[in-house]
DNA sequence: GCTTGGACTTGATGCAGATCAAACCACTGC
DNA sequence: GCAGTGGTTTGATCTGCATCAAGTCCAAGC
């Protein structure tokens, strides 16, 4: 592992805290991996018996029953995934495929749970990165159980907006197939939800996507900082490890 | 607080593996308190300041959006909520609100965070219980996308029977309207959900239901390891903590 | 260049589930 | 007992979204 992977694990909220002996320890056994785009890197049901860190490229998590498949999360380097079952030494309950070359940091799961038994804080940064996953997920339902399929484009594009911290106009990462099944859609839905939005400042140009007025997007999609974590509350100042739903380190500013 | 309930928390699997030092410094600033039924006990934003355990009764997590709301999870003793919220020190994403009379120990949030960092052992604990949170709700998500309401209803009958290790009649803990909402539909569908399980197998009293045809209920169901906790998995052991959604014991056996 | 395949869009149709409405029932309180 | 209230059921209707079916666009391969 080059020297310059270890700094951005160390980097993480998981290890910052954690004594020097402690991240020792857990990156011993651990090796970086390069994959292949479209590449299947645990199915659902399997033993799970590394820590995967996502450190380059993209992966997929997605879920599967009765012949269905529904994309469950996206995630963007620095993320690690799988920590909850890790922690439980249980299987894995989604799949997680590559969606483009990636490079990941594996960490061995008993190094982790043995970690966790030598070092306080450590095993309390798992916590925090665990509880910061649970809170994502409760938005997530939240999401899904009380808004409309037009309304949850219209926030995921607030959501964008904020995390690149951008101008007028955002960048779909991946395909609108994908984003179409983590919004829990059809394609075909989201293409017109998508033109249903141009009604409401948005039009759209391939993976760009134009925001015309912010105003009567947000008219519409009433973001809430009990839902959308990038929604300003009152004043109050964003708790860092409630960042996001897969790792506290997805929705960090200024990535590139 | 009586010596019968703090036997009762001490049983718990959040304290279990804990020392008895860290046990009594938790407990030392906790107090027993009891709420008639119909009480709000916190609303989504509120700051949260104590660990709630619910030792006797019924309380509903809900969420609201756009004066949409909708039924989270319904937890029954004995049950820890809001460790996600405690160990973050962040506001609730939920509303709690008692079902029925509910007796509740409340543990100050800060005691929780001072033993994790005090007692590695204590700190494992509170990350297998949100680890197993944390799984619960990726099966609930996935239930939610991937199936559809008289699906969910099924698979619910059999999670009852299976919790209650009952024969074939299964009795339903509240009310059918929090029931519908829980299973992300309204009171009238999930009275027609019931009509249309009919055909497989169910006939409804009131609050009873009886399972006549347990295969054929199975068939449309479908029930998966990887979604549903209590399905049978092949000849595996069931991992304790990964019990269940909102606390490691909700899921416990030969519980009343 | 042409061809092929996959992503995306657009239109037509069908279905699951929401909404609206009314009736029924059980329980509560007077 | 009786009226009132709220939960549940049933029916009629409406809507959002899925499904089915073309057709377009674009990139990769021959």
């Amino acid at each position: 592992m080059r020297p310059t992977d270890l700094d951005r694990v160390r980097g993480l909220h998981l290890f910052g805290q954690a004594a020097p002996e402690t991240f020792r320890v857990a990156t011993a056994g651990a090796h970086l991996q390069r994959f292949p785009a479209n590449t299947t890197l645990l199915f659902e049901g399997d033993t799970v018996d590394f820590l995967y860190m996502l450190l380059e490229g993209q992966v997929e998590l997605h879920g599967t029953w009765n012949d269905h498949e529904t994309v469950m999360a996206i995630l963007r380097p620095v993320s690690s995934f799988l920590l909850a079952a890790v922690v439980l030494d249980a299987d894995a309950l989604m799949s997680a495929r590559t969606l483009e070359r990636c490079e990941i940091l594996m960490i061995p799961g008993d190094a982790i749970r043995t970690a966790m038994q030598l070092d306080a804080r450590f095993a309390m940064a798992v916590s925090r990165d665990l509880a910061g996953g649970y809170r994502g997920l409760v938005r997530t339902i939240k999401n899904h159980k009380l808004r409309s399929g037009v309304e949850r484009l219209a926030n995921h594009l607030l959501a964008l907006r904020s995390a690149d911290n951008a101008g007028s106009t955002v960048r779909l990462h991946y395909e609108k197939r994908i984003l179409a099944s983590l919004l829990g859609m059809t394609p075909e839905n989201l293409s017109r939800a998508f033109a249903a939005l141009q009604a409401h400042g948005v039009t759209v140009e391939g993976a760009l996507v134009h925001i015309t007025n912010i105003a009567a997007l947000e008219a519409l999609a009433k973001p809430d900082p009990l839902i959308d974590n990038h929604a300003p509350r009152g004043g109050d100042i964003l708790i860092d490890a409630d960042a996001e739903i897969w790792s506290s380190e997805w929705n960090r500013k200024a990535r590139r």
